[in-house]
DNA sequence: CGAGAGTCCTGAAGGC
DNA sequence: TGCCTTCAGGACTCTC
């Protein structure tokens, strides 16, 4: 399932194909997403040049233009979303059951969406600014020197929400999901069940240095996931061998030997080492 | 405002 | 083999 390095790496692996290029054609084969694919996205994406593709969180910002009329696409991978980029002489060119989104160049190549689950999102934000409801409250992004154990701890003040609960809000800080904040986590030495307000400050400058450092180690990696991630490229992406703790109930802890837990924390498995993690 | 539950969806996995 | 149930998850949305 994608997390931030996944569509971190799916920009890097769209942008030099994309860039400069001209939209020729849209192809919207089921509209039903996370939202509905609007309408008129077809219409205003054609014949538009992509200036840039920016990353905010999970989304994407596709920077359109054609002379004076400027857009975005908001694009969102859910968690079963792939972009992929299919070139005119591929083979399989035909589109599978849940290729819900073809977007064709000029020079030939096609952008194709692919989201079995349909969790993601594709939407069109018209004007110069990328301003939009999904994207204008989100919080700070985790690799910038805006976000560290100050932050944390300044937004944690007097909430009572569990810390794991608390670093996947997207409103304290964007792009941590469940795999991340679980090993983020174990690797702060924090029990994910403590109350964010009762966090200290030296554990949560641990904690950001712990989300900066899983995440820009995935990063690096070129993007890790589960199950059913696709790069840009159409490979698969690289398994999570290298998790800590998720997915490891059971198991012993790679530390201290300790056997990993698991247990529900917002309809969300969280994975930790009872002896680790306090 | 915060906390917690509900919601969308499909495919994998487990039970019988 | 095949059907049925349960679970997984991002993150918005609703209720209290």
């Amino acid at each position: 399932m994608p997390e931030l390095p996944e569509v971190e790496t799916t920009r890097l692996g769209l942008l030099p194909t994309v860039l400069g290029q001209r939209i020729a054609s849209v192809t919207v084969r089921d509209r039903r997403l996370r939202w509905p694919i609007p309408r008129n996205l077809a219409k205003q994406l054609t014949g538009k040049t992509v200036i840039d593709i920016a990353r905010r969180g999970k989304y994407l910002l596709w920077d359109c233009r054609l002379d004076d009329a400027r857009g975005y696409l908001l694009s969102h991978l859910g968690m079963s979303g792939s972009l992929r980029v299919i070139n005119a002489d591929d083979e399989n060119l035909l589109p599978q059951k849940h290729d819900h989104l073809d977007i064709g160049f000029d020079s030939g190549v096609t952008i194709r969406y692919t989201d079995p689950r349909r969790f993601g999102a594709m939407l069109w934000i018209a004007g110069p600014l990328p301003a939009h409801a999904l994207i204008d409250a989100l919080g700070p992004e985790p690799l910038s020197g805006e976000f560290g154990g100050a932050h944390l701890q300044a937004a944690a003040k007097g909430r009572s929400v569990s810390v794991k609960e608390f670093i996947m809000n997207s409103q304290v800080v964007v792009g941590v999901g469940n795999i991340y904040a679980s090993e983020s986590l174990f690797r702060a030495g924090i029990h994910p069940g403590r109350s964010a307000g009762k966090v200290s400050r030296p554990r949560f400058v641990r904690l950001a240095d712990a989300i900066k450092y899983t995440l820009q180690k995935a990063i690096d990696a070129g993007g890790s996931s589960l199950r059913n991630y696709v790069q840009t490229n159409g490979e698969l992406g690289y398994f999570q061998v290298n998790a800590c703790v998720y997915d490891r109930a059971g198991l012993p802890c790679r530390v201290c030997q300790t056997l990993i837990r698991t247990f529900r924390q917002g309809q969300r498995s969280t994975y930790f080492c009872p002896h680790c993690q306090k």
